[in-house]
DNA sequence: ACCGCATTAGGACAACCGTCCTATTCGCTG
DNA sequence: CAGCGAATAGGACGGTTGTCCTAATGCGGT
């Protein structure tokens, strides 16, 4: 095989642009001038561009997937692993405020291109909502877990995309204060299914 | 003033073009086609892609505000009124299952695409933020009530992305059920502000 | 019938897109 | 050093984009 050190930073550029700028609205000239190498050089190392699209869910299906692991490695229990998913809001909150949470804003950009690879980007959420389904089904919650698990990602996604329309990281802060709330609701006490976050 | 006809039709045509593809992946070429008319005709009624835009959406704000004006109207009380609001999700569910929200899916693009009228696009956001706080004021929640509004606000956002993503129709009358049980929880004792969705 | 203005059709225009080809350079091996 | 393949640079290509110009059409008033 080749160089591939190249072709790793074609992906880190393209990875940041399409999650600050789009897929669409990202073109090769700005990927090559990100990278520093020529447009025509792409062609050697992707022959299109929905195989550099491809290549870079599949690097964030790669980095979640260690992401998720490192979690539940850390965690000492599934309520604090589930906290940890909560806190990526706090962490990316400078970037979720500017573009937004970088998997569901792709998701729905690829949904509206109706693009091949919109399945593939869907993973990524996958990802999340069967590893949070699991830490429910450990905190005891075997009847709604992948609801609960559900409920707690689309929560996510609505503060993330209120934090970036209203550039409003306070909002942030205080969200995930009462998902926390929430979420030692669920625990400390048996709350019936019928409790809402 | 002239035959403000065929500038209606493009506006309509655009309105939905945007929402189903987005806008920057609506050519001239396809808004034409869809009205019926040629290319060159845009530039009589439109200088610019922009002004489209500009028009979309101050359309877009003209129909949510005498949507939210009939809504005061009808509703009986605050609590139907929020209702009617969280029913939206119910009413538009098969276009939201396939393209999303059309007010966070164009705020979304829009703040990507660092575009000049991304704030009046954010304006159709604070219109239902507005409404929604002086409902929740009139229930007695004078202190948390434009916190409870971003938070419904947030909450149908998250179901809108997340139906989209893993095409659920069921999630959407699910979550729906969840907020108007928690709106119930709001209104019907006085919980203290913690409370959650 | 004729004129004047609003409206439309069609195409020119430069810029950019994704794709693709080819010549050149680099770096390792024999 | 020679040779070979990997890697790169540069540009050509057809197509599409948003913009803009101009000629033709439609239509109401005189």
């Amino acid at each position: 095989m080749g160089n591939k050190l190249t072709r790793d930073r074609i992906i880190d550029a393209a990875d940041q642009l399409f999650y600050e700028q789009g897929f669409e609205h990202t073109s090769f000239s700005k990927i090559s001038e990100s990278v520093g190498i020529s447009r025509g050089n792409f062609y050697y190392h992707f022959k299109t561009k929905d195989d550099i699209l491809d290549a870079v869910i599949n690097h964030r299906i790669a980095r979640t997937n260690s992401m998720l692991d490192n979690w539940e490695v850390e965690g000492e229990s599934p309520d604090d692993r589930i906290r940890s998913f909560i806190n990526i809001l706090v962490m990316n909150r400078t970037k979720i405020k500017r573009y937004g949470c970088p998997v569901g804003t792709l998701c729905t950009e690829l949904a509206k291109l109706n693009h091949p690879a919109k399945g593939d980007a869907n993973e990524l959420f996958t990802l999340f909502r069967t590893w949070l389904r699991r830490q429910f089904e450990q905190l005891g919650r075997h009847d709604d877990a992948d609801a609960l698990a559900m409920h707690l990602l689309a929560f996510s996604q609505g503060v993330a995309t209120l934090a970036s329309a209203f550039q409003d990281e306070k909002f942030i802060r205080s969200e995930v204060g009462r998902m926390n709330e929430w979420l030692t609701s669920c625990t400390s006490k048996n709350n019936p299914q019928s409790e809402v976050l």
